[in-house]
RNA sequence: GCGCCCGUAGCUCAGCUGGAUAGAGCACCCGCCUUCUAAGCGGGUGGCCGCAGGUUCGAAUCCUGCCGGGCGCGCCA
């Protein structure tokens, strides 16, 4: 057990014991206590908001319940001293014994330190990129592709079952204009000149190789033969390997998914048709036709009655029809669907999206709310836009011309770690600049560089007491110093960053967790440049460099830990 | 017109599910290399946390209304 949830069961029963003494009434609601360690360390290691909070409930005044709170620490084995300070805070310094206990504890549980149980018994699908199957991925895909993964890794770190899911959107008019790009491309791959892609169906070379393998699968037969002779199976060709493509552009990344659901099976499956009866059976669906669109209203709109769904009862400004006057599905009458069969494999429901989908949030959870009868967790998580730069000029794209920037080309050039550190040096709903000169930068401006230079930095220790042939002793770590446990003390906030992250769905802390740790420990090292007494290996004293590799070692665990939890390798020498 | 997101140092951004004197990097100024990798470290200058109210022991954080910026609005996906 780490040191900030020991202490979290301390508060607990100590509060337990005053009320059995008659010190606090009984059934207090403790939720807004916490214990957690000051933002300025000279209040302390750990204080706690108990008074202050209980106090009024209590029917007394912060400063007399701090002050039996106070006695009850004082009793703690691992506190060294307490104090009341400000307004009601109650300051705890803990024993540097305690310290030396959490250090040895990163190295007992080495990888495992940070992981949790808090979120055991809840299991959560997170579903991420979804996107279309009609091209490779390209760098307006990437970001949320890297938070959903780094957030499922966290999810499963803080004791969730996880299900990483991509959603195929294999069933709307885009995979026709692809098949069709596709059959273009067959013709051209058996010898005709098909001259300029037309406008309309998809200009990229990334289907020429389609066009190719369905000319050796299927020769002439469907040169000149009519569209709905070959439309579904060049579909369902050029849909896998379109893919094929995206699944190897995600390895590139590290990411892997655990399923991929299909909305063609899911309409085929007769999904959206189940879920359409069980809400008109409950009146939330209903016939109506929709006022014109706000705004700018387009020359070609008529009203139409359509099966509408009431996601005006559960916030959405307008209901929303499932289907379209053709009959066909709407995306939001399938994808309805298809949240209610997510809903089934897990309890809570996490989607990723581009900001451009904001507008589609809430009539999604609606549906949601509505087919689960509110039972489903269901959140929607917005990643904003990158704006891609070379030397701060922005990167010209062009999708028309099709000279988008590939996922693939990116991760080519500055290498997997760096994109998905980088990706994560941001809040996903605040927009970033990707800017690749800068990202690949060897400084400290480049949280990417600065962390693994710290790592290279404690790896190369090992290197050098090997290299010097220096005998190492059991370390005594009541040998640290100030300095020292103050890095341990940072060290020991692993755990919290994690759940605090987890909790929030927020992968970037651990970005800016691992910033502050290496600023740290390279402040540390450098002490070594005034005073070599100061160094982690002193060459004449085997002992006290035994204490500061293992002080240093456990640093490096936590980097590891980190960086393994966004997906980033640590390295162990900067080339 | 409506919805969502954002507004914190000159710039780029953190701010730990409300806590004590609001932080980091860049830029600018001053220091530290016959080096356990100085690819780094230390110090300094710099803030009505967009504005105005409200909630409470306490607000950058929560609520309301404005102002400013981004994204989006259809039977598209």
């Amino acid at each position: 057990m780490t040191l900030y949830v020991r202490f979290a069961e301390h508060m607990d029963a100590l509060l337990d014991g005053m009320e059995q003494a008659g010190d606090l009434p009984a059934g207090l609601n403790r939720k807004a206590v916490t214990v957690e360690p000051p933002r300025d360390p000279s209040h302390g290691d750990l204080a706690t908001n108990a008074a202050m909070v209980l106090a009024k409930p209590a029917g007394t005044n912060p400063r007399a319940l701090a002050e039996k709170i106070v006695a009850r620490l004082e009793a703690l084995d691992e506190v060294a001293s307490v104090s009341i300070a400000g307004p009601g805070f109650i300051n705890m310094t803990l024993t540097p014994a305690t310290w030396v206990t959490e250090l040895e504890q990163i190295d007992a549980l080495g990888g495992d330190y940070g992981r949790s149980t808090t979120g055991a018994g809840t299991s959560v699908n997170v579903e991420y990129v979804s996107a279309n199957p009609t091209g490779p991925m390209h760098m307006g895909h990437c970001r949320g592709a890297v938070v959903g993964d780094a957030l499922a890794t966290l999810l499963e770190y803080a004791g969730h079952k996880v299900i990483r899911e991509y959603y195929i959107n294999d069933a709307g008019g885009q995979v026709d204009v692809l098949a069709r790009s596709a059959h273009l491309r067959y013709r051209e791959a058996l010898g005709e000149d098909v001259g300029a892609i037309p406008e309309g169906l998809y200009p990229g070379d990334y289907l020429v190789p389609v066009g190719a393998a369905l000319a050796k699968e299927f020769g002439e037969a469907y040169v000149a033969a009519p569209e709905g002779d070959w439309l579904v199976l060049f579909r369902t060709r050029a849909v896998a390997a379109m893919m094929d493509m995206i699944r190897s552009d995600l390895a590139l990344l590290g990411i892997h998914h655990d399923v991929f659901a299909s909305e063609a099976e899911l309409q085929a499956a007769g999904k959206p048709e189940a879920a359409e009866k069980w809400l008109r059976a409950h009146d939330l669906v209903y016939d109506g036709v929709l006022d014109p669109p706000k705004g700018e209203v387009p020359d070609d709109w008529e009203p139409v009655e359509l099966p509408l769904f009431r996601s005006t009862q559960f916030g959405d400004d307008q209901d929303r029809p499932i289907k379209k006057s053709n009959g066909s599905w709407t995306y939001f009458g399938a994808d309805m669907a298809y949240h209610f069969q997510k809903a089934q494999s897990a309890d809570q429901l996490i989607d990723i999206w581009g900001a451009d989908h904001a507008g589609t949030v809430k009539r999604i959870q609606a549906a949601v709310a509505a087919l689960t009868e509110g039972k489903a967790r269901f959140d929607v998580k917005l990643v904003q836009m990158v704006h891609l730069l070379r030397d701060g000029e922005p990167v010209k794209m062009s999708k028309r011309a099709g000279t988008f920037v590939t996922l693939a080309d990116v991760v080519q050039e500055v290498g997997k770690d760096v994109v998905r550190f980088t990706m994560l040096t941001r809040k996903a709903d605040a927009q970033m600049d990707f800017d690749f000169a800068k990202v690949v930068e060897a400084s400290k401006d480049n949280p990417v560089f600065y962390v693994q230079y710290a790592h290279a930095r404690i790896a190369s220790l090992g290197r050098r007491v090997e290299e010097q042939g220096m005998e190492l002793s059991a370390p005594n770590l009541s040998r640290l110093d100030t300095s020292e446990l103050a890095l341990v003390k940072l060290a020991a906030q692993f755990p919290r960053v994690v759940e605090g992250a987890a909790h929030n769905r927020e992968p970037h802390r651990i970005a800016f967790y691992l910033n502050d740790l290496a600023s740290a420990f390279h402040s540390w090292w450098n002490m070594g440049n005034d005073d070599a007494a100061r160094r982690v290996i002193v060459v004449n004293d085997p002992d006290m460099t035994s204490v500061r590799l293992f002080l240093a070692r456990q640093i490096g665990q936590i980097i590891r830990n980190g960086l393994a939890l966004m997906g980033v390798d640590a390295l162990s020498e900067m080339q």
